[in-house]
DNA sequence: GCTAAAGTTCGGAAATTTCTGAAGTCTTAC
DNA sequence: GTAAGACTTCAGAAATTTCCGAACTTTAGC
């Protein structure tokens, strides 16, 4: 296998891996720029590295880019007076994924109790909500042994 | 609170959950139909009961229920031979919807393993892959476990 | 078998999301 | 202070998703 074979095949992983994030809740555009931050080459990238690989517009990374720091994917580095930001993936960034999409857990659960705050306890839909609302709760209590056990069998490393 | 308040509450929290459970990752109409599924004071609902609620199309509903049929949250009920079908929610729908929710980590695992098959290990790629998968298989050996505390505690009850 | 109600399918309209491109702002270097 | 490059913003275009509705299929009851 040459060194373009490798290449093409690098970035037809990265575009696949985009369409499983995208999938998984990220747009579209998000999803594609943190596949690059994953696949590429280099330590750090930016924006106009970004735009080149993905042939899309400036206006497009910087908004995936700004959603990207805002969920503390990737990390700003600190300029050494250069022209250009330089961005990188963050250290914990899929952790730091894992706990954001469960915050969606956080308002399902507000969801459940309004609707059992409005069935009285005989309707089969107030049991139904408590059944939910247990299972969630009971998600949530676990998630932070969870990342504990992560953390924990990083240290070891 | 006279009945009709309480109505009118109990579908506000319905349509409230439906967005949620849309944004964590269901159809729109799949949403709305699996609330109505959840907030409904009937044991069982027909399709007809469905798009009256809802007011939408017959074909609307028809999709979402066959959607929500194949993700294991609702059942078919053995039809005493009746005219329409009669459709609930499944005892166990909460633990399925979060287990086929898990099934994206495994395409996920895929798409990290191409990447490294495509990387030598000198390439900071490489490495970056590597985390992504050790975090990821570390998720997925924790699962059967959760799941089976979670039936546990059921069990109690 | 016929009828009528229930459910399914699918083409295209409507609505929403997503991306671009151009104009504007900020920063750096000279 | 000025010019040039990097980044941001936003209105509108493009693409995609989502839903309806009409035609079709199936099934229960007679």
């Amino acid at each position: 296998m040459n060194e373009q074979e490798c290449e093409q095949q690098r970035w037809q992983a990265a575009e696949r891996l985009a369409l499983v994030l995208n999938a998984g809740g990220l747009q579209r555009m998000s999803a594609r720029v943190l596949a690059v931050f994953l696949f590429t080459g280099a330590e750090t990238v930016t924006m106009g590295d970004i735009a080149d690989r993905l042939s899309v517009s400036a206006g497009s990374v910087s908004g995936a880019v700004k959603t990207l720091l805002s969920t503390g994917l990737i990390e700003r580095l600190p300029a050494p007076g250069s022209r250009r930001e330089h961005y990188r993936l963050r250290e914990d960034a899929w952790p730091t994924l894992f706990s954001t999409q469960n915050t969606v857990v956080h308002v399902m659960l507000q969801a459940t109790q309004a609707g059992m705050a409005a069935t009285s306890s005989g309707d089969p839909a107030h049991h139904r909500l408590g059944r939910m609302r247990d299972f969630y709760e009971f998600l949530l209590e676990e998630l932070p042994g969870l990342l504990r056990r992560w953390q924990g069998r990083q240290e070891v490393t």
